[in-house]
DNA sequence: GGCGCTTTACTTGTATGGAAGTATGGTTTA
DNA sequence: TAAACCATACTTCCATACAAGTAAAGCGCC
């Protein structure tokens, strides 16, 4: 709110816990893998203090495990906190999407479409990251249009569950039937029709998780619950 | 899931943040609040390193905010993001609502009718604590009869904000609308009757915040947004 | 009186040493 | 052979010292 012209350089932990986190949601670091605070702090030649803490911050994520005098484990990811982030995000996000369509604010709506646009670039070069972080900002542009974007801000701590099984399972397929309830919503949205946009939200977000059973069946050390 | 048998003590840390945390979300700790990681480890008598992890767990549950090199202090209780709880809350208390009243597992319904009925208790008592922490049970049921406790996981993080306002405000008055909200979500339920149960259940979390604004003019000081 | 520098007393951040607990592999013993 | 014991090499946890930065009070100067 005030400081924002001023930046003041991270701290050693933060810039750890960063490094971190995204190596974690990109599945980088597997469900299962060991940390240690010694070898990462000798590695990147810091004390183990700063690392400590960025193990602390994960473990608050619930990424990372913790047991104390054993050693400090990446979570598996849990199956019944997957589900039920669907649950939530079908329930609020279909809310927001009948929100959308009876406000139509046309500026977020070309947002948005501008991101589905950008969808189908990262779709062809085979861009996964920058698929994903794509498909990120399209369901945060969902909330702004809304009226409530500090929505997204709780959604975005569901998000990085579901985040790392999208890392595993998103192909070529997924991708496109992904554009292109995108471009259902929006559809929807900028018809007017608050039923069938949230029928397309929620819809959308259920099936994002089609793949679950085959990814558990493929690696099941990597699943849990 | 395993290790549920033996109970093995819990660390100073962790001891330090249960005790900061409980005395935040009672609002013994006030918004604005000055922390010193000093001063509460020399007033219970342990070194800085664990108060100080419990700060930083704090902070990612955005209770409190680490500013560096200047202090530690309880977060305000963001308007914004008290009312993006309750949309949240509104749009997957209502599904839940409407799941558990198209299945009315008997059990859960009786567990239901039964803190219900503490809360007439802890009412007449004026025990505002008791009264709080029941409340808290009865919307976990709530997601338990729907077959999706791991729900209340997710949502706990958001009522937090939530409770903190209600520990201000609780008034009798309030109180015995929320019993009587409470019992007609429970009916509407056992009617089986899943759009009532809905409505109800959306009517509930939307009215809970009607003292807001009051709150706001009476203690400016403790929000932001 | 009022502006500006300096000192001083704080704050959190990092490094390091040792304490306590755990797991593993080798040794001893029956 | 097999079971119990023990040494050893880990792990996280806590205490302590110091470093780096902030803020405010005090003092000198104009």
């Amino acid at each position: 709110m005030e400081s924002s012209i001023i930046t003041l350089a991270p701290s050693t932990a933060s810039q750890v816990y960063d490094w971190l986190h995204r190596r974690v949601l990109r599945g980088e670091l597997p469900p299962g893998a060991r940390l240690s605070e010694t070898e990462i702090a000798t590695e990147i030649g810091i004390s183990r203090q700063p690392v400590r803490e960025a193990f602390i911050r994960l473990g608050s994520d619930g990424l990372a495990e913790i047991r104390p005098q054993r050693g400090t484990y990446i979570s598996k990811i849990s199956i019944s906190a997957v589900l039920s982030a669907r649950l939530i995000r079908e329930a609020v996000e279909g809310d927001l999407a009948r929100l959308t369509a009876s406000l139509r604010p046309p500026q977020a709506l070309g947002a948005m479409q501008a991101e589905i646009d950008l969808q189908h670039a990262a779709d062809s070069a085979g861009d996964v990251n920058g698929f994903i972080e794509s498909d990120d900002r399209f369901h945060r542009l969902l909330a702004v249009a809304a009226g409530h974007e500090a929505v997204w801000t709780d959604l975005e701590r569901l998000k990085s569950q579901m985040n790392r099984l999208r890392h595993m399972s998103m192909r070529a397929f997924d991708r496109a039937r992904t554009i292109a309830q995108h471009q259902q919503i929006l559809d929807a949205i900028r018809a007017g029709d608050s039923e069938a946009a949230e029928t397309a939200a929620r819809t959308h977000l259920h099936q994002m998780l089609t793949e679950l059973p085959q990814m558990v069946a493929q690696y099941p050390e990597f699943f849990t619950d």
